[in-house]
DNA sequence: GCCGTTTTCGGCCCGACTGTTTTCAGTCG
Protein backbone atom coordinates (compact mmCIF):
# COMPACT_ATOMS: atom_id res chain seq x y z
CA UNK A 1 0.00 0.00 0.00
CA UNK A 2 3.05 2.49 0.70
CA UNK A 3 4.25 1.59 -2.71
CA UNK A 4 1.07 2.69 -4.00
CA UNK A 5 1.00 6.16 -2.71
CA UNK A 6 4.79 7.12 -3.63
CA UNK A 7 3.43 6.33 -6.76
CA UNK A 8 0.40 8.59 -6.38
CA UNK A 9 2.32 11.81 -5.13
CA UNK A 10 5.58 10.74 -7.24
CA UNK A 11 2.91 10.60 -10.54
CA UNK A 12 1.70 13.91 -9.47
CA UNK A 13 4.70 15.26 -9.58
CA UNK A 14 6.00 14.21 -12.48
CA UNK A 15 2.64 15.77 -14.20
CA UNK A 16 3.08 18.91 -12.54
CA UNK A 17 6.30 19.42 -13.36
CA UNK A 18 5.48 18.92 -17.11
CA UNK A 19 2.67 21.56 -16.90
CA UNK A 20 5.15 23.26 -15.29
CA UNK A 21 7.93 23.05 -18.53
CA UNK A 22 10.65 21.58 -15.92
CA UNK A 23 13.64 19.93 -17.67
CA UNK A 24 12.60 16.86 -19.27
CA UNK A 25 14.84 14.58 -18.28
CA UNK A 26 13.90 15.36 -14.46
CA UNK A 27 10.58 14.37 -15.35
CA UNK A 28 11.86 10.97 -17.04
CA UNK A 29 13.83 10.38 -13.53
CA UNK A 30 10.54 10.69 -11.96
CA UNK A 31 8.42 8.62 -14.12
CA UNK A 32 11.57 6.03 -14.47
CA UNK A 33 11.32 5.83 -10.16
CA UNK A 34 7.76 5.22 -10.66
CA UNK A 35 7.96 2.61 -12.90
CA UNK A 36 10.61 0.73 -10.77
CA UNK A 37 8.67 1.10 -7.70
CA UNK A 38 5.74 -0.28 -9.48
CA UNK A 39 7.85 -3.45 -10.27
CA UNK A 40 9.39 -3.73 -6.42
CA UNK A 41 7.70 -6.91 -4.62
CA UNK A 42 8.76 -5.67 -1.07
CA UNK A 43 6.91 -2.54 0.59
CA UNK A 44 8.83 0.43 0.00
CA UNK A 45 9.21 1.04 3.66
CA UNK A 46 11.06 -1.80 4.07
CA UNK A 47 13.52 -0.06 1.81
CA UNK A 48 13.39 2.96 3.22
CA UNK A 49 13.86 1.53 7.35
CA UNK A 50 16.94 -0.59 6.05
CA UNK A 51 18.59 2.63 4.19
CA UNK A 52 18.61 0.66 0.96
CA UNK A 53 16.35 2.80 -1.18
CA UNK A 54 19.09 4.46 -3.05
CA UNK A 55 20.30 0.54 -4.10
CA UNK A 56 17.62 0.84 -6.99
CA UNK A 57 18.76 1.72 -9.67
CA UNK A 58 17.21 5.24 -10.78
CA UNK A 59 16.75 6.63 -7.27
CA UNK A 60 19.11 8.54 -6.16
CA UNK A 61 19.18 10.72 -3.17
CA UNK A 62 17.31 13.18 -3.56
CA UNK A 63 13.91 10.89 -4.74
CA UNK A 64 14.92 9.14 -1.68
CA UNK A 65 14.66 11.75 0.39
CA UNK A 66 11.21 12.79 -1.10
CA UNK A 67 9.92 9.17 -1.27
CA UNK A 68 11.30 9.06 2.73
CA UNK A 69 8.95 12.29 3.21
CA UNK A 70 5.89 10.66 1.65
CA UNK A 71 5.82 7.66 3.02
CA UNK A 72 5.67 9.54 7.13
CA UNK A 73 3.85 12.35 6.33
CA UNK A 74 2.00 11.49 3.34
CA UNK A 75 2.98 14.69 1.30
CA UNK A 76 6.24 16.06 0.04
CA UNK A 77 7.96 20.17 -0.01
CA UNK A 78 8.96 19.36 -3.75
CA UNK A 79 4.64 18.27 -3.83
CA UNK A 80 3.70 21.08 -1.66
CA UNK A 81 5.19 23.90 -3.46
CA UNK A 82 4.10 23.02 -6.74
CA UNK A 83 0.76 23.09 -5.85
CA UNK A 84 1.24 26.56 -4.98
CA UNK A 85 1.95 27.15 -8.41
CA UNK A 86 -1.00 25.25 -9.77
CA UNK A 87 -3.89 23.02 -8.58
CA UNK A 88 -3.42 19.55 -8.46
CA UNK A 89 -6.98 19.49 -10.22
CA UNK A 90 -5.74 20.33 -13.81
CA UNK A 91 -3.46 17.34 -13.58
CA UNK A 92 -6.34 14.84 -15.49
CA UNK A 93 -6.41 17.76 -18.51
CA UNK A 94 -2.88 16.15 -19.56
CA UNK A 95 -5.22 12.64 -20.22
CA UNK A 96 -7.13 14.88 -23.02
CA UNK A 97 -6.08 14.28 -26.01
CA UNK A 98 -5.35 17.19 -28.55
CA UNK A 99 -3.53 19.07 -25.63
CA UNK A 100 -0.55 18.25 -23.89
CA UNK A 101 1.23 19.90 -20.65
CA UNK A 102 1.92 23.75 -22.00
CA UNK A 103 -1.33 23.80 -23.34
CA UNK A 104 -2.76 22.77 -20.10
CA UNK A 105 -0.78 25.45 -18.42
CA UNK A 106 -2.10 28.25 -21.30
CA UNK A 107 -5.54 27.04 -20.93
CA UNK A 108 -4.71 27.56 -16.58
CA UNK A 109 -3.07 30.75 -16.93
CA UNK A 110 -5.21 32.06 -19.64
CA UNK A 111 -8.66 30.88 -19.09
CA UNK A 112 -8.24 29.46 -15.18
CA UNK A 113 -9.49 26.52 -16.21
CA UNK A 114 -8.85 24.33 -13.27
CA UNK A 115 -10.43 20.89 -13.85
CA UNK A 116 -12.09 18.91 -16.46
CA UNK A 117 -15.71 19.87 -15.86
CA UNK A 118 -14.23 23.66 -15.95
CA UNK A 119 -12.30 22.81 -19.55
CA UNK A 120 -15.65 21.18 -20.71
CA UNK A 121 -17.59 24.12 -20.08
CA UNK A 122 -15.18 26.39 -21.52
CA UNK A 123 -15.52 24.25 -24.39
CA UNK A 124 -18.69 23.88 -25.20
CA UNK A 125 -18.83 28.04 -25.26
CA UNK A 126 -16.63 28.21 -27.68
CA UNK A 127 -13.92 29.84 -25.54
CA UNK A 128 -10.66 27.69 -26.02
CA UNK A 129 -10.00 28.91 -29.15
CA UNK A 130 -8.50 32.34 -28.07
CA UNK A 131 -5.64 30.19 -27.02
CA UNK A 132 -3.37 30.82 -29.53
CA UNK A 133 -2.69 27.08 -31.27
CA UNK A 134 -6.27 25.71 -30.57
CA UNK A 135 -8.48 26.16 -33.90
CA UNK A 136 -12.40 24.95 -33.37
CA UNK A 137 -11.16 21.56 -34.92
CA UNK A 138 -8.50 20.71 -31.93
CA UNK A 139 -11.74 22.57 -29.57
CA UNK A 140 -14.10 19.76 -30.77
CA UNK A 141 -11.63 16.75 -30.11
CA UNK A 142 -10.89 18.38 -26.65
CA UNK A 143 -14.70 18.21 -25.87
CA UNK A 144 -15.10 14.92 -27.48
CA UNK A 145 -12.15 13.40 -25.33
CA UNK A 146 -12.85 15.10 -22.25
CA UNK A 147 -16.68 13.91 -22.29
CA UNK A 148 -14.96 10.16 -22.41
CA UNK A 149 -12.27 11.03 -19.76
CA UNK A 150 -15.47 12.47 -17.29
CA UNK A 151 -16.90 9.35 -17.91
CA UNK A 152 -14.48 7.51 -17.07
CA UNK A 153 -12.55 9.36 -14.01
CA UNK A 154 -14.47 6.85 -11.47
CA UNK A 155 -13.21 3.77 -13.24
CA UNK A 156 -9.95 1.07 -13.77
CA UNK A 157 -8.62 -1.46 -15.60
CA UNK A 158 -8.83 -4.91 -14.65
CA UNK A 159 -5.35 -5.01 -14.61
CA UNK A 160 -4.74 -1.74 -12.13
CA UNK A 161 -7.88 -3.19 -9.94
CA UNK A 162 -6.66 -6.77 -9.83
CA UNK A 163 -3.67 -5.31 -8.06
CA UNK A 164 -5.56 -2.92 -5.74
CA UNK A 165 -7.26 -5.54 -4.97
CA UNK A 166 -4.71 -7.83 -4.34
CA UNK A 167 -2.72 -5.48 -1.81
CA UNK A 168 -6.16 -4.98 -0.02
CA UNK A 169 -6.66 -8.77 0.51
CA UNK A 170 -2.76 -9.14 1.84
CA UNK A 171 -3.58 -6.02 4.04
CA UNK A 172 -6.24 -7.46 5.27
CA UNK A 173 -5.38 -10.72 5.70
CA UNK A 174 -2.73 -9.81 8.33
CA UNK A 175 -5.78 -9.42 10.78
CA UNK A 176 -5.83 -12.27 12.76
CA UNK A 177 -9.95 -11.63 12.84
CA UNK A 178 -10.05 -12.59 9.38
CA UNK A 179 -11.14 -15.84 8.63
CA UNK A 180 -11.27 -15.56 4.83
CA UNK A 181 -11.90 -12.74 2.02
CA UNK A 182 -13.06 -13.40 -1.33
CA UNK A 183 -13.38 -10.71 -4.70
CA UNK A 184 -16.81 -10.86 -5.78
CA UNK A 185 -18.86 -8.71 -8.50
CA UNK A 186 -16.94 -7.33 -11.42
CA UNK A 187 -13.62 -8.16 -10.76
CA UNK A 188 -13.98 -12.03 -9.93
CA UNK A 189 -16.41 -11.69 -13.20
CA UNK A 190 -12.87 -9.97 -14.78
CA UNK A 191 -14.23 -7.62 -16.34
CA UNK A 192 -12.42 -4.84 -18.44
CA UNK A 193 -13.29 -1.85 -16.68
CA UNK A 194 -13.73 -2.09 -13.01
CA UNK A 195 -15.50 0.86 -11.22
CA UNK A 196 -16.06 -1.48 -7.72
CA UNK A 197 -13.74 -3.48 -5.89
CA UNK A 198 -15.68 -5.41 -3.61
CA UNK A 199 -14.96 -8.30 -0.97
CA UNK A 200 -16.05 -10.41 1.00
CA UNK A 201 -14.87 -10.65 4.70
CA UNK A 202 -15.65 -13.08 7.27
CA UNK A 203 -14.17 -11.88 10.57
CA UNK A 204 -15.17 -11.95 13.88
CA UNK A 205 -15.20 -7.84 14.45
CA UNK A 206 -16.23 -6.17 11.46
CA UNK A 207 -15.92 -3.05 13.35
CA UNK A 208 -12.20 -3.18 13.48
CA UNK A 209 -11.81 -4.16 9.91
CA UNK A 210 -13.78 -0.93 8.98
CA UNK A 211 -11.86 1.25 11.19
CA UNK A 212 -8.13 0.10 9.74
CA UNK A 213 -9.02 0.07 6.34
CA UNK A 214 -10.70 3.56 7.02
CA UNK A 215 -7.70 5.48 7.69
CA UNK A 216 -5.51 4.16 4.78
CA UNK A 217 -4.21 6.73 3.12
CA UNK A 218 -5.57 5.59 -0.36
CA UNK A 219 -9.51 6.25 1.06
CA UNK A 220 -10.78 9.45 -0.05
CA UNK A 221 -13.99 9.34 1.45
CA UNK A 222 -16.59 7.00 3.38
CA UNK A 223 -19.80 6.87 1.33
CA UNK A 224 -21.75 4.36 3.30
CA UNK A 225 -20.82 2.34 6.66
CA UNK A 226 -23.07 -0.13 8.80
CA UNK A 227 -22.12 -2.94 10.31
CA UNK A 228 -22.57 -5.57 7.79
CA UNK A 229 -21.03 -2.89 4.85
CA UNK A 230 -18.44 -0.25 4.19
CA UNK A 231 -17.88 1.75 0.83
CA UNK A 232 -15.28 3.78 0.50
CA UNK A 233 -14.09 5.83 -2.37
CA UNK A 234 -10.34 5.60 -3.39
CA UNK A 235 -7.83 7.98 -4.18
CA UNK A 236 -7.38 6.30 -7.62
CA UNK A 237 -11.12 6.57 -8.24
CA UNK A 238 -12.70 3.27 -8.04
CA UNK A 239 -14.98 2.41 -5.14
CA UNK A 240 -13.92 0.04 -2.76
CA UNK A 241 -16.47 -2.03 -0.77
CA UNK A 242 -16.50 -4.44 1.97
CA UNK A 243 -19.51 -7.26 2.38
CA UNK A 244 -19.40 -8.59 5.63
CA UNK A 245 -20.46 -12.80 5.88
CA UNK A 246 -20.62 -15.28 8.63
CA UNK A 247 -19.31 -18.69 8.64
CA UNK A 248 -22.98 -19.60 7.10
CA UNK A 249 -23.40 -17.72 4.66
CA UNK A 250 -20.25 -16.87 3.31
CA UNK A 251 -20.84 -19.38 -0.19
CA UNK A 252 -24.00 -18.25 -0.20
CA UNK A 253 -23.13 -14.53 -0.61
CA UNK A 254 -20.43 -15.04 -2.57
CA UNK A 255 -22.85 -17.00 -5.14
CA UNK A 256 -25.23 -14.04 -5.13
CA UNK A 257 -22.46 -11.56 -5.49
CA UNK A 258 -20.55 -12.81 -8.44
CA UNK A 259 -23.12 -12.61 -11.27
CA UNK A 260 -25.05 -9.21 -12.53
CA UNK A 261 -28.43 -8.29 -11.53
CA UNK A 262 -29.94 -9.52 -14.90
CA UNK A 263 -27.94 -12.87 -14.61
CA UNK A 264 -29.40 -13.63 -11.49
CA UNK A 265 -32.71 -13.01 -12.05
CA UNK A 266 -32.54 -15.11 -15.16
CA UNK A 267 -30.72 -17.76 -12.83
CA UNK A 268 -33.56 -18.01 -10.54
CA UNK A 269 -36.06 -17.91 -13.22
CA UNK A 270 -34.39 -20.40 -15.76
CA UNK A 271 -33.36 -22.92 -12.79
CA UNK A 272 -36.70 -21.90 -10.53
CA UNK A 273 -34.26 -21.01 -7.72
CA UNK A 274 -36.95 -20.16 -4.88
CA UNK A 275 -36.71 -18.85 -1.14
CA UNK A 276 -35.13 -21.35 0.82
CA UNK A 277 -33.47 -23.39 -1.23
CA UNK A 278 -30.20 -22.41 -0.45
CA UNK A 279 -30.80 -21.81 3.54
CA UNK A 280 -27.95 -24.58 4.39
CA UNK A 281 -24.70 -24.01 5.08
CA UNK A 282 -22.17 -24.64 2.11
CA UNK A 283 -18.74 -25.68 1.84
CA UNK A 284 -17.83 -24.48 -1.27
CA UNK A 285 -19.48 -22.59 -4.42
CA UNK A 286 -19.77 -25.67 -6.30
CA UNK A 287 -21.64 -27.45 -3.33
CA UNK A 288 -24.03 -24.46 -4.09
CA UNK A 289 -24.52 -25.28 -7.84
CA UNK A 290 -24.94 -29.14 -6.98
CA UNK A 291 -27.37 -28.45 -4.64
CA UNK A 292 -29.72 -26.15 -7.21
CA UNK A 293 -28.94 -29.15 -10.22
CA UNK A 294 -27.15 -26.57 -12.42
CA UNK A 295 -23.48 -27.16 -13.95
CA UNK A 296 -21.01 -24.99 -12.95
CA UNK A 297 -21.04 -21.52 -14.57
CA UNK A 298 -17.42 -20.20 -14.36
CA UNK A 299 -17.34 -16.66 -12.71
CA UNK A 300 -16.56 -15.11 -15.87
CA UNK A 301 -19.51 -15.85 -17.78
CA UNK A 302 -21.75 -14.58 -14.92
CA UNK A 303 -22.69 -11.75 -16.72
CA UNK A 304 -23.63 -13.11 -20.06
CA UNK A 305 -27.86 -14.27 -20.15
CA UNK A 306 -26.70 -16.67 -23.02
CA UNK A 307 -25.00 -19.01 -21.22
CA UNK A 308 -27.94 -19.24 -18.94
CA UNK A 309 -30.00 -21.17 -22.01
CA UNK A 310 -26.64 -23.00 -22.65
CA UNK A 311 -26.89 -24.02 -18.76
CA UNK A 312 -30.08 -25.90 -19.27
CA UNK A 313 -29.43 -27.25 -21.87
CA UNK A 314 -26.15 -28.70 -20.21
CA UNK A 315 -23.94 -28.02 -22.90
CA UNK A 316 -21.78 -24.80 -21.77
CA UNK A 317 -18.34 -24.67 -22.91
CA UNK A 318 -15.22 -26.38 -21.96
CA UNK A 319 -13.68 -22.72 -20.64
CA UNK A 320 -9.78 -22.86 -21.62
CA UNK A 321 -7.57 -22.76 -18.74
CA UNK A 322 -4.59 -21.21 -17.52
CA UNK A 323 -2.69 -24.39 -17.50
CA UNK A 324 -3.85 -25.05 -20.96
CA UNK A 325 -1.22 -22.30 -22.44
CA UNK A 326 1.95 -23.55 -23.61
CA UNK A 327 3.53 -20.73 -25.05
CA UNK A 328 3.89 -17.22 -25.25
CA UNK A 329 4.34 -16.01 -28.86
CA UNK A 330 4.42 -12.21 -28.26
CA UNK A 331 6.92 -11.13 -26.44
CA UNK A 332 9.46 -7.89 -26.77
CA UNK A 333 13.24 -7.87 -25.69
CA UNK A 334 15.90 -5.11 -25.27
CA UNK A 335 16.41 -5.53 -29.55
CA UNK A 336 13.33 -2.92 -29.54
CA UNK A 337 11.95 -1.29 -26.49
CA UNK A 338 11.45 -4.39 -24.50
CA UNK A 339 13.13 -4.16 -20.71
CA UNK A 340 14.96 -7.81 -20.78
CA UNK A 341 17.53 -9.57 -22.91
CA UNK A 342 16.05 -12.51 -24.17
CA UNK A 343 17.84 -14.74 -22.16
CA UNK A 344 15.95 -13.13 -19.08
CA UNK A 345 12.37 -13.16 -20.82
CA UNK A 346 13.11 -17.01 -22.20
CA UNK A 347 14.09 -17.99 -18.39
CA UNK A 348 11.05 -16.29 -16.91
CA UNK A 349 9.23 -18.29 -19.51
CA UNK A 350 10.53 -21.55 -18.27
CA UNK A 351 10.13 -20.69 -14.66
CA UNK A 352 5.98 -20.75 -15.96
CA UNK A 353 6.41 -23.49 -17.03
CA UNK A 354 5.85 -22.94 -20.82
CA UNK A 355 7.27 -24.95 -23.97
CA UNK A 356 8.05 -22.15 -25.82
CA UNK A 357 8.36 -18.53 -26.34
CA UNK A 358 8.62 -16.19 -29.61
CA UNK A 359 10.50 -13.12 -29.73
CA UNK A 360 8.39 -10.64 -31.45
CA UNK A 361 10.55 -7.39 -31.76
CA UNK A 362 8.75 -4.46 -33.39
CA UNK A 363 10.22 -3.78 -36.92
CA UNK A 364 12.04 -0.39 -37.78
CA UNK A 365 9.51 1.71 -39.02
CA UNK A 366 8.90 2.02 -35.73
CA UNK A 367 11.79 4.18 -34.60
CA UNK A 368 10.40 4.83 -31.29
CA UNK A 369 10.65 1.47 -30.33
CA UNK A 370 14.21 0.84 -31.88
CA UNK A 371 12.71 -1.25 -34.13
CA UNK A 372 15.12 -3.87 -36.08
CA UNK A 373 16.23 -3.17 -39.14
CA UNK A 374 16.91 -6.34 -41.26
CA UNK A 375 20.39 -6.18 -40.04
CA UNK A 376 19.86 -6.44 -36.75
CA UNK A 377 17.05 -9.32 -36.74
CA UNK A 378 19.55 -10.81 -38.41
CA UNK A 379 22.19 -10.87 -35.78
CA UNK A 380 19.36 -11.10 -33.18
CA UNK A 381 18.90 -14.87 -35.17
CA UNK A 382 22.26 -15.84 -34.13
CA UNK A 383 21.90 -15.24 -30.43
CA UNK A 384 18.37 -16.95 -30.22
CA UNK A 385 20.27 -20.06 -32.25
CA UNK A 386 22.75 -19.88 -28.83
CA UNK A 387 20.25 -18.86 -26.31
CA UNK A 388 18.34 -22.35 -28.02
CA UNK A 389 21.28 -24.82 -27.38
CA UNK A 390 21.33 -23.85 -23.94
CA UNK A 391 18.02 -23.44 -22.26
CA UNK A 392 15.05 -25.90 -21.97
CA UNK A 393 12.75 -23.92 -23.47
CA UNK A 394 12.43 -23.36 -27.53
CA UNK A 395 13.11 -19.65 -28.42
CA UNK A 396 11.14 -18.75 -31.96
CA UNK A 397 12.24 -16.45 -34.26
CA UNK A 398 9.66 -13.95 -34.78
CA UNK A 399 8.51 -10.00 -35.24
CA UNK A 400 5.93 -8.26 -34.74
CA UNK A 401 5.93 -6.49 -37.98
CA UNK A 402 4.57 -3.24 -39.00
CA UNK A 403 1.52 -2.87 -41.11
CA UNK A 404 2.77 0.39 -43.05
CA UNK A 405 0.06 2.30 -45.72
CA UNK A 406 0.72 -0.31 -48.92
CA UNK A 407 2.83 -2.63 -47.45
CA UNK A 408 4.47 -4.53 -44.58
CA UNK A 409 7.74 -3.07 -42.98
CA UNK A 410 9.91 -6.64 -44.31
CA UNK A 411 9.64 -8.00 -47.29
CA UNK A 412 8.70 -11.41 -47.82
CA UNK A 413 12.28 -12.88 -48.33
CA UNK A 414 12.61 -11.99 -44.61
CA UNK A 415 9.17 -12.80 -43.23
CA UNK A 416 9.22 -16.31 -44.89
CA UNK A 417 12.86 -16.98 -42.82
CA UNK A 418 10.93 -16.23 -39.80
CA UNK A 419 8.94 -18.79 -37.53
CA UNK A 420 6.39 -16.33 -36.15
CA UNK A 421 4.90 -13.26 -38.10
CA UNK A 422 2.65 -11.30 -36.58
CA UNK A 423 1.77 -8.39 -38.00
CA UNK A 424 -0.02 -5.10 -36.06
CA UNK A 425 -0.77 -1.43 -36.81
CA UNK A 426 0.81 1.48 -34.92
CA UNK A 427 0.48 4.29 -37.03
CA UNK A 428 -2.61 6.19 -38.84
CA UNK A 429 -4.84 5.31 -36.35
CA UNK A 430 -7.01 8.12 -37.62
CA UNK A 431 -7.41 6.23 -41.20
CA UNK A 432 -10.42 5.95 -43.04
CA UNK A 433 -12.20 2.65 -42.92
CA UNK A 434 -11.41 1.92 -46.19
CA UNK A 435 -7.76 2.87 -45.87
CA UNK A 436 -7.66 0.65 -42.64
CA UNK A 437 -9.26 -2.18 -44.46
CA UNK A 438 -6.72 -2.15 -46.94
CA UNK A 439 -3.93 -2.14 -45.27
CA UNK A 440 -5.12 -5.22 -42.73
CA UNK A 441 -5.94 -6.90 -46.03
CA UNK A 442 -2.63 -6.27 -47.26
CA UNK A 443 -1.41 -8.03 -43.85
CA UNK A 444 -4.25 -10.92 -44.28
CA UNK A 445 -3.28 -11.31 -47.62
CA UNK A 446 0.37 -12.07 -46.62
CA UNK A 447 1.33 -15.80 -46.85
CA UNK A 448 4.10 -15.49 -43.97
CA UNK A 449 1.59 -13.43 -41.53
CA UNK A 450 0.83 -15.77 -38.92
CA UNK A 451 -0.61 -13.60 -36.29
CA UNK A 452 -2.98 -10.21 -36.55
CA UNK A 453 -1.63 -8.07 -33.77
CA UNK A 454 -4.14 -6.69 -31.53
CA UNK A 455 -6.69 -6.79 -34.18
CA UNK A 456 -9.14 -3.36 -33.39
CA UNK A 457 -6.47 -1.42 -31.64
CA UNK A 458 -8.73 0.07 -28.97
CA UNK A 459 -7.13 0.95 -25.58
CA UNK A 460 -8.82 -0.04 -22.58
CA UNK A 461 -10.33 3.38 -20.89
CA UNK A 462 -8.17 5.48 -23.39
CA UNK A 463 -8.84 5.04 -27.30
CA UNK A 464 -11.26 3.45 -29.43
CA UNK A 465 -11.34 0.91 -31.81
CA UNK A 466 -9.41 1.59 -35.19
CA UNK A 467 -12.25 1.97 -37.90
CA UNK A 468 -12.53 -1.12 -39.17
CA UNK A 469 -15.38 -3.29 -40.85
CA UNK A 470 -15.02 -6.67 -37.94
CA UNK A 471 -16.64 -9.08 -39.81
CA UNK A 472 -15.07 -8.30 -42.78
CA UNK A 473 -11.30 -8.60 -41.12
CA UNK A 474 -12.93 -11.83 -39.49
CA UNK A 475 -14.02 -13.35 -42.64
CA UNK A 476 -10.47 -12.49 -44.41
CA UNK A 477 -8.64 -14.35 -41.20
CA UNK A 478 -10.66 -17.42 -41.47
CA UNK A 479 -10.23 -17.40 -45.61
CA UNK A 480 -6.15 -17.19 -45.31
CA UNK A 481 -5.91 -19.15 -42.25
CA UNK A 482 -4.78 -15.77 -39.60
CA UNK A 483 -4.63 -16.33 -36.14
CA UNK A 484 -6.49 -13.12 -34.21
CA UNK A 485 -4.43 -12.24 -31.42
CA UNK A 486 -6.38 -11.71 -27.46
CA UNK A 487 -3.44 -9.28 -26.24
CA UNK A 488 -3.36 -10.07 -22.51
CA UNK A 489 -2.30 -6.58 -21.93
CA UNK A 490 -4.86 -5.16 -19.13
CA UNK A 491 -4.79 -1.79 -21.03
CA UNK A 492 -5.56 -3.51 -24.67
CA UNK A 493 -7.15 -6.72 -23.90
CA UNK A 494 -7.69 -6.88 -27.83
CA UNK A 495 -9.84 -8.56 -29.13
CA UNK A 496 -12.39 -8.13 -26.17
CA UNK A 497 -14.69 -10.97 -25.12
CA UNK A 498 -17.58 -9.62 -27.29
CA UNK A 499 -15.87 -9.87 -30.33
CA UNK A 500 -13.99 -13.35 -29.57
CA UNK A 501 -17.32 -14.72 -29.26
CA UNK A 502 -18.58 -13.42 -32.61
CA UNK A 503 -15.34 -14.25 -34.15
CA UNK A 504 -15.48 -17.87 -32.51
CA UNK A 505 -18.68 -18.42 -34.10
CA UNK A 506 -17.31 -17.09 -37.25
CA UNK A 507 -14.84 -19.85 -37.40
CA UNK A 508 -11.50 -18.16 -36.29
CA UNK A 509 -8.61 -19.15 -34.31
CA UNK A 510 -6.86 -17.72 -31.72
CA UNK A 511 -3.81 -16.92 -29.82
CA UNK A 512 -3.62 -15.36 -26.12
CA UNK A 513 -0.19 -13.54 -26.19
CA UNK A 514 1.01 -11.12 -23.56
CA UNK A 515 2.62 -8.52 -25.17
CA UNK A 516 5.32 -8.44 -22.54
CA UNK A 517 7.59 -5.62 -22.56
CA UNK A 518 8.95 -6.93 -19.43
CA UNK A 519 9.25 -10.20 -17.28
CA UNK A 520 6.48 -9.15 -15.40
CA UNK A 521 3.82 -8.57 -17.85
CA UNK A 522 3.84 -12.45 -18.81
CA UNK A 523 2.03 -12.77 -15.72
CA UNK A 524 -0.85 -11.01 -17.81
CA UNK A 525 -1.25 -14.17 -19.67
CA UNK A 526 -4.22 -15.01 -17.22
CA UNK A 527 -6.06 -11.70 -18.46
CA UNK A 528 -6.51 -12.89 -22.27
CA UNK A 529 -7.29 -16.06 -20.91
CA UNK A 530 -10.34 -14.23 -18.91
CA UNK A 531 -11.00 -13.10 -22.20
CA UNK A 532 -11.08 -15.98 -24.19
CA UNK A 533 -13.20 -17.80 -21.18
CA UNK A 534 -15.86 -14.75 -21.54
CA UNK A 535 -15.55 -15.10 -25.03
CA UNK A 536 -16.61 -18.99 -25.07
CA UNK A 537 -13.44 -20.47 -26.01
CA UNK A 538 -12.29 -23.67 -25.40
CA UNK A 539 -8.90 -25.41 -25.23
CA UNK A 540 -9.20 -26.09 -28.90
CA UNK A 541 -9.74 -22.36 -30.13
CA UNK A 542 -6.59 -21.36 -28.82
CA UNK A 543 -3.15 -22.34 -30.89
CA UNK A 544 -0.92 -21.48 -27.85
CA UNK A 545 -2.41 -24.30 -25.86
CA UNK A 546 -0.67 -26.61 -28.97
CA UNK A 547 2.71 -28.41 -28.13
CA UNK A 548 5.57 -27.24 -29.60
CA UNK A 549 5.94 -29.55 -32.59
CA UNK A 550 1.49 -29.70 -33.37
CA UNK A 551 2.60 -25.38 -33.11
CA UNK A 552 5.05 -25.52 -35.59
CA UNK A 553 2.68 -27.79 -38.11
CA UNK A 554 0.04 -25.39 -37.41
CA UNK A 555 2.51 -22.30 -38.26
CA UNK A 556 3.58 -24.16 -41.77
CA UNK A 557 0.22 -25.03 -43.09
C1' DG B 1 17.02 13.96 -11.17
C1' DC B 2 20.19 9.97 -12.12
C1' DC B 3 24.22 7.98 -13.79
C1' DG B 4 28.91 7.28 -14.78
C1' DT B 5 32.87 8.94 -14.91
C1' DT B 6 37.96 12.14 -18.13
C1' DT B 7 35.10 13.38 -9.82
C1' DT B 8 32.11 17.70 -11.73
C1' DC B 9 29.25 17.78 -15.48
C1' DG B 10 27.30 16.19 -19.90
C1' DG B 11 24.16 12.94 -21.61
C1' DC B 12 19.89 11.00 -20.95
C1' DC B 13 15.38 6.87 -27.23
C1' DC B 14 13.10 9.77 -32.29
C1' DG B 15 10.42 11.25 -36.02
C1' DA B 16 5.89 12.04 -38.25
C1' DC B 17 1.86 14.44 -38.20
C1' DT B 18 -1.30 18.10 -37.26
C1' DG B 19 -3.60 22.23 -37.05
C1' DT B 20 -2.80 26.61 -37.36
C1' DT B 21 0.63 30.69 -35.45
C1' DT B 22 1.71 30.43 -43.09
C1' DT B 23 6.52 28.30 -40.63
C1' DC B 24 6.59 25.50 -36.47
C1' DA B 25 5.35 24.21 -31.61
C1' DG B 26 2.96 20.75 -29.65
C1' DT B 27 1.21 16.22 -29.59
C1' DC B 28 1.53 11.45 -30.23
C1' DG B 29 3.07 6.79 -30.57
Amino acid sequence: MNNLIVNLVLGDIASLLKIKGANNYKIRAYENAIAKIKNLDVDIKDLVDKGELTEISGIGKSLANTIQEIIFTGSCEEYDNLIKEYPPSIIPLLKVSGIGPSKVKLLYNKLNIEDLEDLKRKAELGQLTQISGIGAKTEGKILSSVNKLLDETDKLDLGEASLLSNKLKTYLDKFKDVHRIKVIGSLRRKEEIINKISLIIECRDFQVISKNIKILPIISEILEENNQKLILNSKLGVKIELIRASSSDFWNKVFWLTGTEEYNKKLKSVFSIRQGDLENKFESEKNIFNKLNIPYIIPELRSDLEILDRAREDSLPLSIKNEDIKGDLHIHSNWSDGRYTIEEMARACQNRGYEYLSICDHTHSLTIANGLDVDRLKRQWEEIDKLNEELNIRILKGAEVDILNDSLDYGDNILESLDVVIASIHSGFGDSQEDMMKRIMIALNNPYVDILGHPTGRLVLGRASYNINFEKLVHKAVETNTILEINSAPKRLDLNSHNVKLAHKLGANFIINTDAHKMKQLDNMKFGVGVARKGWLEKEDVINTLSLSDLKDFLTK
